[in-house]
DNA sequence: CTGAAAGCGCTTACAG
DNA sequence: CTGAAAGCGCTTACAG
């Protein structure tokens, strides 16, 4: 057995009861100087670190974290991916005295959101993981958090001027960026590329709108570019909207070369053009399971994504690393832009 | 606090001590059949589970897991990769009692293979994870390994008739039939399209083959394809060797509109190219720093990525739960397959 | 075949 | 300000 020191060493070499060195070490108070700077002196020299094991095993402490994102309405839902990251960082932070409250708010209704959340204050949870959909409502809940000196992470997406202690995100900037490089590749020397936003509230949903800047800016960034680049907004409700905004540009669906959508919605493009009998080159987000389908059935060719079941479990721990083991955490997390496409879909792995 | 199930409520409701249901909970005898049975009933009633802080806590034993796999040069080189997840897995399993003995061999020199799986041997290890690359004599370790019935997990590839407790691998065949398809989305209706193999041994380098395979079915199974495929193998000892074979083809460097590298040495055949002046698109394995600088630099434009830190941190983590918690594992393993360009990488994470 | 006791490294009152 | 003791849930000899 590799020894590791233990805090017993270190009262040994102190002369002191492993509750002085105990003491210095969570720092609560009622230490003389002079021991405390020799018991210190020792702590640094032989480089202790505490046994978590032992340390939890002893403790009978335990500290609540509440989670905070949309409700998923079911399985097929994006956010019931977030749920199961959650769960399982649960299950496995459970023996070291973790408990977990989910909250959710419902998408459509952003009062949903500031009720939830004022639950969320009253059970004074030890730190709060927020996915800040509705931006609005997000930023008045972080300033109460910060008012209350809670600390809270970020996944999904994040929010300009709040204080948390992180995030796990992606680039949305990139992923669009991204998808402008596949199409490019994709399209040879010129053709019709059609950018389509399938959202309620464009402007209170920020991250869709820098997926579309990333995309235009690629092209922007192209020395010779001979596409032809269309945008539109929909409200995603049914898919005949896409075929009536098309005639309003002047387009006849078979001219379109490919198609990229800002989100998960993607299925309704897709579906839409298969329904036409079109095939343009299609780009979307996110393998929920219809997207899933169309992609294996070839009527969509990529789908760019973000692990979301990870980014949860990945946030979770992250609060514990920082509250629990008090280790400095990275602040900027972003998650991988993954490509996924018929060929390795079957491999592709949530963690 | 949430109370799970101890040890202590199973010997209080059986009317035992604590030492008999640890007997029955570690099958180690000793018990009357009366006893037995009725504590197991208890254990199944109570879905009891051990906690396994104290577990580890109170045990003394220590269990030495042996890592096999090619020596790597330097940092630059593929194999310090799994290294890196080996040293992640160590630090990580230190304070439940694993330690693990590294050894390596020469890729180049089987006979080094043979001459370190005997010393593994006789550090007498609980179990073993190897990247079987020297096939030959990977085959005849795996049988010493059986016979004494150490048990040992694969990574990076798979070895036909042997009889590991798993293996993290990436699938050879999807990868390069994933590789065929990118080549044939951005290639449009024609092209020539080149298929390098740069590897000393070839015929005992399965997976290369199978990356073949999987590159060569794809337009295979395409119904229409009018893509002019031609196949070399190279030495990999300097660029002029790739430029030579051309000649042997018959073959005018600019008339190449995509080259597919088998390995991780796609780098040399960029380079190739690179000085040609010529820029077909170029596919291939693989981050490591020379690749990395040439898919930035616009001369590789995909490169198929296999996280192999975290393979081997997996490894590590399933010979753990297989032996320590005896969970029983997930035999099959297949790692995804990630598609890395100048637009995500740096985003792309290690684990 | 069974139980009682010591100990793993740490935390937590409590006594002085 | 400091120390001694009990306890977290489990394992490991040892006694009977």
């Amino acid at each position: 057995m590799v020894k590791n020191t233990r805090i017993k060493d270190i009262a040994i070499r102190a002369g002191v009861s492993i509750g002085t060195v105990d003491r210095v070490l969570h720092d609560r108070g009622e230490v003389s100087l002079a021991t405390r700077e020799k018991i210190q002196q020792i702590i640094d020299e032989l480089d202790y670190r505490p046994n978590l094991l032992a340390s939890s095993l002893a403790s009978k402490k335990n500290i609540v974290f509440a989670t905070f994102m949309p409700k998923a309405a079911n399985q097929d839902n994006y956010w019931s991916k977030p749920q199961h990251g959650v769960e399982k960082a649960k299950n496995q932070l459970r023996e070291y005295g973790v408990r977990i409250k989910q909250f959710y708010f419902e998408m459509e209704d952003s009062s949903s959101f500031s009720a939830e959340a004022e639950k969320i204050l009253l059970s004074e949870p030890d730190a709060v993981m927020l996915a800040p959909c509705a931006k609005r409502e997000a930023i008045r809940f972080t300033q109460k958090l910060d008012e209350r000196k809670i600390p809270y992470i970020f996944i999904d997406s994040i929010l300009p001027n709040t204080h948390p202690i992180g995030f796990v995100a992606q680039s949305s900037y990139d992923s669009g960026f991204l998808a402008a490089k596949l199409i490019d590749w994709g399209l040879g020397e010129e053709g019709v590329i059609l950018l389509i936003h399938i959202a309620r509230e464009l402007d209170n949903a920020n991250h869709l709108l820098l997926r579309e800047k990333g995309f235009l800016q690629y092209f922007e960034k192209k020395s010779s570019n001979r596409h032809r680049l269309l945008k539109m907004e929909v409200s995603g409700n049914g898919e005949e909207e896409i075929v009536r905004h098309l005639a309003d540009l002047g387009i006849n669906p078979c001219e379109v070369n490919a198609v990229f959508v800002t989100n998960s919605k993607v299925n309704q493009a897709a579906i839409c053009f298969k329904n036409l009998c079109v095939t343009p080159k299609i780009i979307g987000y996110d393998l929920i399971p219809i997207n899933i389908a169309l992609l294996k059935e070839g009527k969509i060719d990529f789908l760019i994504c973000q692990k979301p079941e990870m980014q949860a479990f990945q946030a979770i721990n992250l609060l514990f690393d920082h509250l629990v083991k008090k280790d400095k955490i990275k602040k900027e997390n972003f998650t991988s832009i993954d490509l996924i496409t018929r060929e390795n879909i079957n491999f592709y792995n949530s963690y």
